[in-house]
DNA sequence: GTTTTTGCACTGACCAGTCAGTTCAAATTC
DNA sequence: GAATTTGAACTGACTGGTCAGTGCAAAAAC
């Protein structure tokens, strides 16, 4: 059949109703889970008919892991468009990471709830969508681990570093510092947070001056 | 009657049942998710029936907000005891920073299920246990403040960290590192990721040498 | 005229919490 | 020290409610 014959966009009202959805579903999931969220509760808060959820997607499951898929691409092309941007303007792999770290921040400052849904699934075993998750977070962990390891390689990294434990940290240092921002002191500026972020990336904290 | 009159720990027997159904939600949650898991499944395997649950705890939500309590009271304490170790022996706030990042390993390493349950709910929103995460939260992360309050104040670290953002990065740091390390590649040594974040404390990875 | 959405009644599985009854070790009585 | 009592701890079948997913005819959108 092949509804909307390529393109690009696909059909847009279809398009739109699952955005709809989306946006409900991510908001209802990071309060209170993917299991304590009903399709009644995401079908009413996206105005639109139980029905039309069991149309758009196979299952609340389906529908969670394309959002789980959707969310994550958009952070992944944002990672890699700063790192690119950065390595056009003639910066080296810190002022990369610098970038990357700030893209972070925009994005958590944008879509907070799927920030927070994905941290709290991350780490769960024995879950439908498992897979979908390893698939969609190495794609984004991968992007950091290729700056750090272009940065040893030319020599502007110490060659000591554990490049997929010191990505992990990093994610982990402006992810939950990210979160904890937004929940516990969210009238701050987005430039503030960054700049501590920068400080404690560059040891600027303890250790050397 | 008082069967088994005061002295300190309360009924023994009790206190062993609660203990197995600790360590039965702990991990069941941890995979599942708190609404995922059910009273059933976590009865069955503490090896208990569902009506001693009942008897132990008024009800789900409770058991799991003792649960946390538990879990966050041996991390606060170990965290402290950390920190209080490196004073007595004369360390510097770097020195006790970098003995609270293996005592948070030390931690995870033993309880790697709570600690993932704890990411999970931290930054959830509308949920029974809610104030009690925010009250259990804050005790952990005040360790760290602390260290890094003092840190400041003797001159150890510059006046222009941000202590609180900080601490929380820290923190991230520290749990994502770990969880990452359990989850994909647990035949890692504890000392060895201990020592790829030391490096990224004290900014050995960029900048200075 | 085809695709998409609606509205709504229905089903069947699942599950938190209850409660009447059982167990058993320690305390009490004789 | 044997017989009896007590009560905390435990048991598991049962209940009332909830919810994912279905079915379908009619309406709306394109």
């Amino acid at each position: 059949m092949e509804s909307s014959s390529a393109a690009s966009g696909g059909s847009t009202r279809r398009e739109a109703t699952r955005q709809k959805l989306y946006e409900a579903a991510v908001t209802l999931i990071a309060e209170q889970g993917f299991s304590a969220t009903t399709v009644d509760e995401i079908a009413e808060r996206a105005g639109v008919a139980k029905g039309t959820v069991y149309y758009n997607f196979a299952s609340k499951s389906v529908l969670f892991e394309e959002l789980l898929r959707h969310g994550v691409g958009l952070l992944t092309a944002s990672l890699r468009e700063a790192a690119e941007r950065t390595a056009r303007d003639g910066g080296g792999k810190v002022d990369a990471l610098d970038a990357m770290i700030r893209a972070g921040l925009v994005f958590i400052d944008r879509y907070p709830a799927f920030t927070q849904l994905y941290v709290a699934e991350l780490w769960r075993t024995n879950r439908a969508w498992q897979s979908t998750l390893m698939v969609v977070r190495q794609e984004a962990v991968a992007v950091v681990e290729g700056v750090l390891r272009e940065g040893v390689d030319n020599g502007e990294f110490s060659e000591e570093i554990d490049v997929p434990l010191t990505a992990a940290a990093l994610v982990g240092m402006v992810l939950v510092a990210a979160l904890d921002w937004k929940s516990f002191q969210p009238e701050r500026s987005l430039d503030d947070v960054h700049a501590a972020l920068s400080r404690l990336l560059q040891g600027r904290v303890s250790g050397c001056r």
